[in-house]
DNA sequence: TTTAGGG
DNA sequence: CCCTAAA
C-alpha cells in the first residue's frame, strides 16, 4: 500500500518498542506478518516515543520528552496526526501504582503531559507555517471530573491558546486526606483538537491539524484508597496523603520505574495511535477495522491489546485515521472537512461520539460514598448530574456495607464542528466554541450507564441487581452522556426502542451499548461478570438491536460515517449525535445470539444426515431456507458445536438441552460423513436410516 | 460465494 | 458467533 517500509519515516533516533502481542492477535498477526512487519506507522513511533518519554521523565527532565515529540511533530506529519490519539487514552485510565517512600500510590498517569507538549509544539509549528485556520474542527472536547482535589472550572480552564496549555497542568488539589473521598471534586480537563484549513491553492485547502489538549488532573483519593478499586493493580489501602504524587508536574510523567510500567506505556501508546474511540470498542471491531483495507497499514494495532479489562482497553481505541501518509491523510481530512462543511454552514455542532462518554470510572466500595459533587462549570452541569444520580441511586443500597463509590473522571464532549473566518479573533473563537458546547450541553442530556459495555436501561434496578455493586463490574462500568430523549421518559427495562428518537438516536442508545457489551465480552482478559446472570435486563438490549442491516458499514472509514451524518440543526444535534461515525463505523453490530432450538437442531441434523458435512449451503437451503438469520456458516458452526456437545458428558452441556437422540444422530452422521468424504454424492446417498442406526457410542475419532 | 477452521 | 484464508 502506501507505506511499505517504516524506513520511509526516517526515524532513526527512536527505537521501536517491543510490543507484546496479545494471544488472540497473534494468530492473525502471523498470517499477516509480512504486512505488519513491513509497514510502519506512526503508531509505533509514538509508542516508542511515549515509552521513551516515560522513561526519561522518570529519570530526567521531561523536557527531553517533549522535544522528542516535537521533533516528530514537526518533521513527520504522520506522527502529528497520530498524536491526537495519544492524549486521550493515556489519561483515560492509566492508573499507576507509585511508590513514595514506603507508601505506594495509585494514580493516573498524567499522560497529558506528553500530549500536551506535543500539542504545543504542533500548534506553534502550525502557526509558524503560517497556517491560517479557517475552519476548526473540534474533534473532542473533554471535560473530565476528578475527585480528590479542589474543583476546577472546566470551562474556565480551557483555553485554546497555547499559553494555557502550559499552565493548565498546574491545576491541582493540595489536600488528599484519606477522608477526602467524601468530596467529589470535579476536575476539568479538556482537550481541543483543532483542525484548521489552510488555503493554499484556490480550491485546495490544505489541512493542518493541531490538537490542543488541555487537561487537568486531580487525584482521587477515594479511588486510590479503596482497596477494591478496580482500576489498577492497586496496591493496598494505605495511601498517605502527604506525598501524593502530583502528576501535573511534567517530570512526574512516569511513575514507577519498573519494567512493567514501561511496557505498559508502550502498549498504551501503541494502542493510542490506532484509535481514539470515545468509548470502548470491541476488539473484534477493531480487528475488523484493522483488516479493512483502510487499516492494513497499521496492523500493529492488533497486537496491542491490553491484557486488561475492557474498561482500560477500549478507550484506547479511538477514532482512527484512515490516512496514513501525509498526502492521503490530508486528503482524507480535506474530504472530511468538506463534507462536514456541506452539512454545517454555521456553527454546527456535532457530537462525534454519540454522546459523552465518561473516560473511566473508578470506584471504591468503601463506606463513605462520594456525595459532594461540585460543579466545576456550568457546562459540566450535566456531567455532574450524572454522577450525582448515580451516587444517589446507590445510596439506597447501603443496607449492607456495600456502598459503591464512583469517580467519574471525565466525560468527553463529542466532536464539534466550528467554522469561523480567518479574521476571527481568538476570543471569538473561544466564544464560538463555548456556544457550541453550551448548546450541546444545554439541550439536555441523559446519563447512560454502561456495564460491560451494555447499556443498563432499567432504572429501577438496584445497583446490586444490575451488578454494579460488584467491584469487578465497576471495572467495566461506564457512564455516558447522551442526547436527552426529551420529554419522553427513556425506555426502562423494556427492549422497546425509543419511539421518539430518530433512527440514529435509536442506534445510539441501543446498538452502541450492544456493541460495547459485546466488545467487553470479547476481551480475552475480561473476567466474566459474577453477576451476569442477575443482570438480565441488560441482555434485553439484545432484542433492541436492530437487525444487522448496516454490516456494510464495517469498513466504512470515518469519512463515510461523517458523510452519512445528515444535515441537522442544532436541536437535532442533541438528538442525533455524530455517533455513527465512531459507533457505526468502528463498532459493527454483532448479530444477536440466537440459540438453536431443538427443532432447528433436528432440522439441521436431518439435513446433514442426508447431505453430509461440507455442503452447508445446501443444508441451509434445504433446512433453513426461510431462516434468513441462519447462514450456512451458522449451520456449520452449529454442527460443530453439536458434535462437540455430543461428545462431552451431559453434565457439561449447557444451554437448552438437546435431546440425546439428536446428539446420537449427530455423532452418527458425523462419523459417517467423516469417512465418506464423498459429499458430492447423491444427497440421499447416505442412507439416513443407516446413519441413525449408528450407535451413539461410536467414537468419532 | 462457499468451505473449513480457528477463535 | 466472528473472522479469514482458500478454494
Amino acid at each position: 500500500m502506501v507505506f511499505k517500509k517504516r524506513q520511509d519515516h526516517g526515524f532513526n533516533g527512536f527505537r521501536l518498542p517491543t510490543i507484546p502481542r496479545a494471544p488472540r492477535s497473534v494468530r492473525r498477526g502471523l498470517r499477516k506478518k509480512t504486512v505488519e512487519d513491513t509497514q510502519i506507522c506512526a503508531f509505533e513511533l509514538l509508542a516508542s516515543i511515549a515509552g521513551k518519554l516515560l522513561c526519561e521523565s522518570e529519570s530526567s527532565a521531561s523536557s527531553n520528552a517533549s522535544e522528542g515529540i516535537d521533533l516528530l511533530a514537526c518533521g513527520k506529519d504522520a506522527v502529528k496526526q497520530e498524536q491526537e490519539f495519544e492524549d486521550k487514552p493515556f489519561k483515560a485510565e492509566w492508573l499507576y501504582q507509585r511508590n513514595c517512600g514506603d507508601s505506594s500510590f495509585a494514580f493516573e498517569m498524567a499522560s497529558q503531559n506528553i500530549s500536551h507538549k506535543s500539542t504545543l509544539k504542533e500548534f506553534s509549528h502550525a502557526e509558524s507555517d503560517d497556517v491560517l485556520e479557517r475552519t476548526s474542527f473540534i474533534k473532542s472536547f473533554d471535560c473530565s471530573q476528578k475527585t480528590g482535589g479542589d474543583v476546577k472550572s472546566v470551562i474556565c480552564k480551557s483555553k485554546t491558546d497555547s499559553e494555557n496549555y502550559s499552565s493548565k497542568v498546574e491545576g491541582g488539589s493540595p489536600q488528599f486526606g484519606e477522608s477526602s473521598d467524601a468530596n467529589v471534586n470535579i476536575e476539568a480537563e479538556r482537550r481541543l483538537e483543532v483542525v484548521g484549513l489552510k488555503n493554499e491553492d484556490a480550491n485546495k485547502p490544505n489541512i493542518c491539524s493541531s490538537k490542543v489538549p488541555t487537561e487537568l488532573f486531580l487525584e482521587s483519593p477515594a479511588a486510590i484508597n479503596s482497596d477494591s478499586n478496580v482500576k489498577l493493580p492497586l496496591r493496598q489501602n494505605s495511601v498517605p496523603n502527604a506525598c501524593f504524587p502530583r502528576h501535573r508536574n511534567d517530570t512526574k510523567l512516569g511513575s514507577r520505574d519498573d519494567d512493567e510500567n514501561l511496557s505498559r506505556c508502550f502498549k498504551r501508546s501503541t494502542k493510542l495511535k490506532a484509535f481514539r474511540p470515545p468509548t470502548r470498542i470491541a476488539d473484534q471491531r477493531i480487528r475488523k477495522l484493522l483488516t479493512s483495507k483502510y487499516w492494513k497499514v497499521a496492523p500493529k494495532l492488533k497486537d496491542c491489546e491490553l491484557p486488561r479489562s475492557d474498561g482500560g482497553l477500549k478507550p484506547l481505541y479511538r477514532k482512527r485515521k484512515t490516512c496514513h501518509d501525509r498526502q492521503s491523510r490530508q486528503k482524507c481530512q480535506r474530504d472530511i472537512l468538506f463534507k462536514r462543511r456541506k452539512l454545517f454552514d454555521q456553527i454546527s455542532v456535532v457530537t462525534s461520539d454519540g454522546g459523552f462518554s465518561s473516560e473511566s470510572v473508578s470506584n471504591s466500595p468503601e463506606k463513605g460514598m462520594t456525595e459532594d459533587k461540585n460543579d466545576s462549570a456550568a457546562i459540566l452541569h450535566g456531567a455532574n448530574g450524572v454522577s450525582s444520580s448515580v451516587l444517589g441511586h446507590q445510596a439506597s443500597f447501603h443496607s449492607k456495607d456495600s456502598h459503591v463509590k464512583f469517580s467519574i473522571k471525565s466525560f468527553r464532549v463529542p466532536e464539534l464542528f466550528i467554522e469561523v473566518p480567518e479574521t476571527a479573533t481568538v476570543g471569538s473563537l473561544k466564544r464560538t466554541i463555548m456556544e457550541a458546547v453550551t448548546s450541546i450541553l444545554g439541550s439536555g442530556l441523559d446519563v447512560g450507564i454502561l456495564l460491560q459495555g451494555k447499556k443498563v436501561r432499567d432504572d429501577n434496578r438496584t445497583l446490586m441487581q444490575t451488578g454494579i455493586s460488584c467491584k469487578d463490574n465497576l471495572d467495566s462500568l461506564g457512564f455516558m452522556l447522551e442526547p436527552n430523549t426529551m420529554q419522553t421518559p427513556p425506555p426502562i427495562c423494556s427492549s422497546d426502542l425509543p419511539p421518539l428518537l430518530s433512527c440514529d438516536s435509536s442506534q445510539l442508545l441501543t446498538r452502541s451499548p450492544e456493541n460495547l457489551v459485546l466488545d467487553s465480552g470479547i476481551s480475552d482478559t475480561l473476567p466474566d461478570l459474577p453477576l451476569t446472570n442477575s443482570s438480565n435486563h441488560v441482555d434485553s438490549n439484545h432484542d433492541t438491536v436492530s437487525s444487522p442491516t448496516d454490516m456494510n458499514d464495517k469498513t466504512t472509514p470515518d469519512t463515510k460515517a461523517i458523510v452519512a451524518v445528515p444535515a441537522m440543526s442544532m436541536e437535532a444535534l442533541a438528538v442525533v449525535p455524530l455517533n455513527q461515525k465512531t459507533r457505526r463505523s468502528e463498532l459493527v453490530q454483532r448479530r444477536t445470539r440466537r440459540p438453536f432450538s431443538v427443532s432447528e437442531v433436528e432440522a439441521l441434523v436431518h439435513a446433514v444426515e442426508e447431505l453430509g458435512t461440507g455442503r452447508w449451503r445446501d443444508v441451509k437451503l434445504r433446512a433453513f431456507e426461510n431462516a434468513d438469520h441462519r447462514t450456512y456458516v451458522d449451520l456449520k458452526d452449529k454442527w460443530k458445536t453439536l458434535v462437540h456437545t455430543a461428545k462431552i458428558a451431559p453434565q457439561q452441556r449447557r444451554g437448552e438441552p438437546v435431546p440425546q437422540e439428536l446428539l446420537d444422530r449427530v455423532l452418527a452422521a458425523h462419523s459417517y460423513w467423516s469417512q465418506h468424504q464423498a459429499k458430492p454424492q447423491g444427497k440421499h446417498q447416505a442412507g439416513t436410516p443407516k446413519i441413525m442406526e449408528a450407535p451413539a457410542e461410536v467414537p468419532i475419532e
